[in-house]
DNA sequence: TCAATTCACTTGCAAACTGCAAGTGATATA
DNA sequence: TATATCACTTGCAGTTTGCAAGTGAATTGA
């Protein structure tokens, strides 16, 4: 597991000691708005993350408090990994980053979706936590 | 220069390519919300960031049009790196980062300004906007 | 006026990290 | 009971990082 050194107080240094990688937010995507809760949903979740890279950010996001890990409920075999609220609630800045990128890049951003993050900013966050909550209770 | 290349068309994809490392944003958050303008200025910035990769960071950030660079007004051996209107429009972003760190992480935030950024967004937005017009038209 | 300093970078190199392909052992399926 | 699938590991080459030491152009101070 890669090791990284604290360099400020800076709650956006901060953040990004964890968070500042190519992956990990894409992982927090994929619990969050992809309904994927497995470490094979993950790996073939589209980018194309490595198998002992996954297994390095799903640790470090464990360690964080993002994440937990708990054995899959229908297969032993399975590991289900479910966002914490501190992953939940990330929520607001995976949106706005999602506003900014579909603003300024190409994207296949859904332009209804879109729209609905910056207008309706907590009708959507409400439905992210029902969904999450939904996750959390039931097994899946 | 680093070069990687487009893994999907999801927008978190995709500005995670640009912005997805340790470096980017805290030059970002230092030119919009510490004042600061010059590759010296960036090098001093506390987390330490290595001035061949601060060089990289710049370039890419140019690139894909998040800066500008110019020369100094005041000196002609300094370079003056400014925020375009997309790099302005990550504020939002960088606030939720920040809402999200000083909720979960001890962090050095002051307390009135995170509330500010989580109950006031558009005033705070104001503000950065002022700013980065004034940064924008005057010399320094 | 000219030596010393400061500026934005470069360069070289070792260490860390990444991506890829090929395992591994436990569990499930047929 | 043989085969497939699961979440990882392992080994390795290539890339990126961090660090220290330049570089040339512009500025400062005596």
């Amino acid at each position: 597991m890669a090791t990284r050194h604290r360099r400020s107080a800076c709650p956006i240094s901060i953040a990004l000691e964890l968070l500042g990688d190519q992956w990990s937010l894409l992982v927090v995507r994929d619990l969050m708005f992809k309904g994927k809760h497995t470490f094979g949903e993950f790996l073939a979740g589209g980018e194309g993350i490595a198998s002992n890279v996954l297994t390095d950010r799903l640790a470090r996001l464990e360690l964080a408090g993002v994440v937990t890990r708990e054995p899959h409920p229908d297969d032993a075999r399975k590991v289900r990994y479910l966002l914490t609220e501190k992953g939940l609630s990330l929520a607001p800045v995976l949106m706005e980053l999602v506003v900014w990128s579909a603003r300024w890049e190409r994207t296949a951003a859904p332009p209804d979706e879109v729209k609905a993050m910056r207008e309706q900013r907590e009708a959507v966050l409400e439905r992210v936590k029902r969904d999450w909550k939904r996750a959390r209770t039931r097994g899946r």
